[in-house]
DNA sequence: ATTTTTATTAGACAGATGTTCAATAACTTT
DNA sequence: AAAGTTATTGAACATCTGTCTAATAAAAAT
């Protein structure tokens, strides 16, 4: 059987006019009613589709990520030295970023829900787990690779509030060239 | 001038009934006028004070991360070994997070805004800097501090969030375990 | 103790929310 | 093309939201 093409129509009628709101004011402020109206769905349908506003919203960053996710399966020439490849997993990540700047401004803002974060966290995570795997379990035998995964990818998220925090200005060489610096420092804090 | 009473009665009835509320149903599912009922305030005094129920919840974060800043201001005997100092000061992060376990459990959670992880963020991240500003500033001149402490600081959240996901199963010493391991394997990218 | 200041209140308002219903329109299947 | 299926609709409901009044009560200042 075929996917309904009423429930396609009214899906892209919701997300169309969520697009059209945000170009005026903040994904807060953007009622179910406003998008219905606008939409010319009516809001006992909004319900049979989403929860609220935030539902359709995540579609986007779905999509979103999933673009980052294609991105970060391109092969490229892996060397032996180890930071170097990292770089060029990391400098995806920030150009993907760059890329669709006006999306991560409203998913890092304060009123957010959490779960926009947790989305790219995974995503991201899902990342580190492939290329660490293999190399600690052997050199630390008693380390949990859920902690140590975590850790790792939060830290690179934590690049990404900054750069945020500081309204995407820093330029994306800059931002690589702190990357590699920062994680050439070794541990932060085996003090060198 | 004195601080009107009546403010502080009813900011406490309002912190009280969300405490007594947040006992049998979880935060999002508290309306403002649910709380003004059992606090005994009129709906509209409510909007003298907060903007929402966030604004009331809000206040509990910030006596609890108040907390954590004075356990972290204890002096504490400071060895050379500095892997020993930041065992002592992320122990104390781990204590607090267990301390308030409830509380944190909820502010973990994926439909929570992102201002209090950035409440907490921003706490941990201030320690942060209070030490690690002296050892990099000379080892690494053209290094943007901002970027490394935000890269340090969201590292140790990420064990936070991977704690929390577990379900906070983890004991304490066992978490202290993992962070030192984590922390000795020099940099995560380094490949050893 | 009296005056002055100000926080709280009740009531009302338009709009939003979340849910339910029977009727209808749009789609898929045969 | 007709029959069967199901998504959408409009209407109604109780409740919640955010804001605003004028009246009142409670506090602070004199």
């Amino acid at each position: 059987m075929k996917q309904d093409l009423r429930i396609i129509k009214t899906q892209e009628s919701l997300r169309q006019a969520l697009l059209t709101l945000l170009k005026s004011k903040p994904l807060e402020s953007i009622t179910i009613a406003e998008l219905c109206r606008l939409a010319k769905i009516n809001r006992g349908t909004f319900y049979l589709h989403y929860r609220d506003v935030h539902g359709v919203f995540k579609h986007y960053l779905e999509v979103i990520v999933e673009d980052l996710r294609l991105s970060y399966e391109e092969p490229y020439y892996k060397t032996n030295f180890i930071i170097q490849n990292i770089e060029a997993d990391m400098i995806k990540i920030f150009h993907h970023v760059k890329k669709y700047q006006d999306f991560y401004q409203i998913i890092f803002d304060e009123k957010m829900p959490m779960m926009y974060y947790y989305l790219l966290f995974d995503t991201v995570r899902s990342f580190m787990k492939e290329s660490l795997d293999v190399k600690y379990l052997e050199a630390e035998p008693d380390i949990n690779i859920d902690y140590l995964i975590s850790y790792q990818t939060n830290a690179i998220l934590g690049i990404l509030i900054e750069w945020h925090r500081q309204g995407f200005k820093t330029s994306m060489d800059e931002l690589n060239e702190q990357l590699i610096k920062i994680v050439s420092i070794n541990s932060p804090f085996t003090g060198k």
